[in-house]
DNA sequence: CTCCAGGCTTACG
DNA sequence: CGTAAGCATGGA
């Protein structure tokens, strides 16, 4: 176990884990979550960060993406007077680089969920397929964990409809059918090709694992809540053409605020949720 | 009761 | 092509 007293800049705590992007945090006098199988132990001092965790110093470093230039992104992005306002806002506000695994279940998990619900659902699989690591405190399942078991053993997890999801691609990775962790090398056109393959990913999570694992900053995923706000703020810069309203916010979106614009949706995602 | 939630698949014109 | 029902579950 180790001590890490981090100085950071551009970097707000608080904001990174509650944001909704990372289902699994939980926030006593420390935040407390799971990266890797090990237990993570977090709280800023000012603009120290002190970890307490098993983990090396990279690890910490690579997770709160502490080697990303805040200034440049916000200059990048800093597009007009509104998302200027979030970014003073939620400054400090970091992505996560979540394990490519775990974050494609957890969204896998969000299709037409609630985030209350999805937290629920994760925290049942933990503690039903993963590793007690200390009491209490359970790893992620491994696709290993999950490729034998039937829907039925997974009823208390009540993920309902998006079980036999999980459990599909869990196999298929298990089985080498799918190569998820293949997919860092692949451009980020050719990452939501590849992610689109599995069933019950579709445009809006493959984003998701593309931005939030795969750190491609150029994924713009526009759920309801992306919508909701991009209508509040730039109703005029698109069509609503109903079925594919998400697809031109997307495209405008990617345009308008350029190669970093997933940092772009994350304040507009907190900015949202209110 | 109905409607919606960090959507996606399938079926139908 | 584009559109719409259906999907499990829980809360407002």
């Amino acid at each position: 176990m180790s001590m890490y007293r981090i100085n950071t800049k551009n970097f707000n705590l608080d904001h990174t884990l509650s944001c909704g992007q990372v289902f699994r945090w939980e926030k006593n006098d420390w935040w407390v979550g799971v990266v890797n199988g090990a237990i993570i132990r977090a709280k800023q001092e000012g603009t120290r960060l002190i970890i307490e965790s098993s983990l090396d110093r990279k690890v910490i470093l690579d997770y709160f993406r502490l080697d990303d230039d805040m200034e440049e992104i916000y200059a990048s992005i800093n597009r007009d007077r509104k998302i200027a306002s979030l970014l003073q806002k939620y400054r400090g506000l970091r992505l996560i680089r979540q394990d490519p695994w775990e974050c494609l279940v957890s969204y896998i998990c969000s299709s037409n969920n609630t985030i209350r619900n999805i937290k629920n659902s994760i925290r049942h699989m933990c503690e039903c397929f993963g590793r007690e690591i200390e009491s209490g405190y359970f790893s992620f399942p491994t696709p290993e964990a999950l490729s034998g078991v039937e829907v039925c053993d997974m009823e208390q997890c009540r993920l309902g409809f998006r079980a036999p999801r999980v459990l599909k691609i869990a196999s298929m990775i298990t089985n080498h059918e799918f190569d998820l962790y293949g997919i860092k090398d692949l451009s980020y056109r050719e990452g939501q090709e590849e992610l689109m393959k599995i069933s019950g990913v579709g445009n809006k999570i493959a984003d998701c694992v593309l931005l939030f694992a795969f750190g491609k900053l150029e994924s713009f995923p526009v759920d309801t809540h992306i919508e909701q706000i991009m209508e509040r703020f730039y109703s005029d810069r698109f069509k609503g053409s109903k079925s594919k309203k998400r697809e031109e916010i997307a495209g405008f979106a990617r345009n308008y605020f350029g190669k970093y614009c997933g940092y772009a949706q994350e304040y507009l995602y907190m900015e949202d949720l209110g």
